[in-house]
DNA sequence: CGGTTCGTTGAGGCCCATCAATCTATGTGG
DNA sequence: CCACATAGATTGATGGGCCTCAACGAACCG
C-alpha cells in the first residue's frame, strides 16, 4: 500500500476515501462548495492514481491538459536552470492542486514530481473549465487556491531575498507545521520526508549548508529530527527566529466567509 | 500633471482614457471579456486617482476592501522583515492589478506603494465579487491574472534561489522589456524609473552590488542607461545570460483562447 | 553483507554584504 | 543664476556567510 512507511500523515478514513478522494481536503471541507458543487466536481475527477516516489508527473514545458490534486503524500513543483541548478517553487501536500496554471495556460513552465509515494486525482482541463463556467463557487475556489499559492510564493521570495539560511529554514518549518496542522501547544511534530538536498532546493542553499543550519536549530533546542519525523520543540521561538506570522496561510478562512454576496 | 517628467511611457490617448481607464490594458484588449462584460466592469470602477511617487496605497496588514488597477506609472508590492529589510514581490505597470488577493482575503500581508507618480482606479471588493459571480468570464480573468502573477513569482524564486547577481539583473531586465512591450529588433529601450536601491529590493541584493552588477552588464555592451532610460543593446545575449525564456509571461495568449468551451 | 542513499564534517575560497566616502545630477530658494 | 540641499550613483577596503570539493559515517535494504 502506498505510503505505508509513513503511517500517520497518510492515513485517511478509507471509507470516505473510496467515496470521495477529496474528503478532508480544503476543497470539500472548508465551505467553498455546496453539496451539489462538490458532487459535480467529484464526478469530473479521474480515479485516483498512485505514484512512486521521485516520479515526474509533469515535465517542464509540457502541454497542459489536466489538473492534478494531491490526495496522499508529498509532491513538489520545481524549475531548473540551464546550468543544472534546481529551485523548488512549491511543496504540495494532500489537498493541494499541483498545477493550477494548467487551467488557463497552454504550457507548463515547471515540473511536478512526487517526493514520497503519493496519490493524485486528475481533473481534465476542459471539465475544470466547464465547472468554473457553470458554478461560480468553483470558479471562486480556483481563484482562492491561486491566491493562496501566491501568498506563499511571496513569503518565499521574502525569505530567499532577505533572510539568512537559518531564518529561511525556520520559516519553512513553521509554514509546514501550520499547513500540516501539526501544532500541539508549544510543540509541533510531523512526518517530514524532505531530504537535506530537497530542502536546499527549496531554500536556495546547498545541502551542506542546510545541514549546518539544521544543526544550529538543534543545538539551540528549537527542533529535533529522528527517522523522517520533525519535532519543533519551541514553536514561538522558531517563529520569532524565522519572522513567521501564520496569517498569510489563511488558516480558518474560506471563500464563502469573505464577503459573500449577502 | 501626473507623470509629466516621464513623457513617453505615461501618455495615453487622452480621449480613450477619459472614456475608459482600462483602455489599452490586458483586461480590455486581450479578449478576456465581451463588450457587455467590459462595460459592467468599467461601470463598477471608481474614478481614477492620482498618486505622488513613494505613496503608500496599501499598508502591510491592512484590511482589504478594494482592488486597485494601475493605469499609469509604476507601483510595487513589498514586504518587510522585522529587522528592516525590504523585499519587493511585484513590479506593477499599467494594466496590472496591484492587490488581487484583496478579492478573497480579509487581510493584506504586503504593502503597495507607488514608485513614480501614478494613477490607479479602484474596484470595491463586493462589486468585484458580484461581477465574478454574475459573469464567468470576469471570474476567469481574475483567475488568469492571479495565475500570471504566480508564474512571475515562480521565476523570481528561481532567480533569487539559483542565479547570481548579474543573472538576476539580466533576467529582470528581460522580463520588464517583454512586459513593457519595448523590444525592437535586437534592441529594447524603455523608461526605467527604478533606482538601484529599488532594484536591490527586487533582486535580494544591496544597492552597492546592484551598481557593480550593472557596470558589468554595461562593460560587456549588453545595456546602456541614461536619465531614467534603459537600453538593452543585445537582447539575445542578455536573455541567454539571465536564462530568460519569455513564455512564462503568456504574451499573446488570453483566457478565451486557451481551451474555450467548444 | 555489500550497495546506495543520506547525513555529517573539514578546509579553503568566492560572492556579496557592510561601512564609508566621494561624485554627480537635479531641484530649490535667494 | 548661483549657492546649497538632497537623492542617487559610484568607488574602495574589509569581512563574513555560504559555496565548493572531498571524505567519511550512518541508516536502510534487498
Amino acid at each position: 500500500m502506498i505510503g505505508s512507511s509513513h503511517p500517520k500523515a497518510f492515513v485517511l478514513p478509507s471509507a470516505s476515501r473510496v467515496l470521495s478522494p477529496l474528503a478532508d481536503t480544503r476543497l470539500s471541507t472548508s465551505g467553498f462548495l455546496s453539496l451539489e458543487e462538490r458532487l459535480a466536481l467529484e464526478d469530473a475527477l479521474s480515479p485516483a492514481r498512485s505514484l512512486r516516489a521521485h516520479f515526474d508527473l509533469v515535465r517542464e514545458g509540457a502541454p497542459a491538459d489536466a489538473l492534478f490534486i494531491v490526495t496522499e503524500g508529498w509532491v513538489c513543483r520545481y524549475a531548473t536552470t540551464p546550468e543544472g541548478g534546481r529551485q523548488i517553487s512549491a511543496l504540495l501536500i494532500p489537498g493541494d492542486i499541483a498545477n493550477l496554471d494548467a487551467l488557463l495556460f497552454d504550457q507548463i513552465d515547471h515540473g511536478v514530481r512526487s517526493i514520497t509515494d503519493a496519490r493524485v486525482v486528475a481533473l481534465a482541463r476542459h471539465r475544470a473549465l466547464a465547472l468554473a463556467e457553470r458554478y461560480p463557487a468553483i470558479a471562486r475556489a480556483f481563484t482562492w487556491f491561486s491566491l493562496a499559492e501566491n501568498a506563499i510564493l511571496r513569503k518565499w521570495t521574502l525569505s530567499l531575498g532577505r533572510h539568512s539560511a537559518v531564518q529561511r529554514l525556520a520559516h519553512l518549518l513553521c509554514e509546514l507545521s501550520v499547513r500540516l496542522d501539526a501544532q500541539r501547544g508549544e510543540e509541533s511534530r510531523f512526518h517530514f520526508p524532505l531530504t537535506q538536498e530537497l530542502l536546499a532546493d527549496v531554500l536556495g542553499l546547498t545541502a551542506v549548508h542546510v545541514n549546518r543550519s539544521m544543526q544550529r536549530l538543534r543545538s539551540e533546542g528549537l527542533i529535533e529530527t529522528a527517522s523522517r519525523t520533525m519535532t519543533i520543540r519551541d514553536v514561538p521561538k522558531l517563529r520569532e527566529l524565522g519572522g513567521f506570522d501564520p496569517r498569510y496561510l489563511q488558516v480558518g478562512s474560506a471563500a464563502h466567509t469573505t464577503g459573500g454576496l449577502k
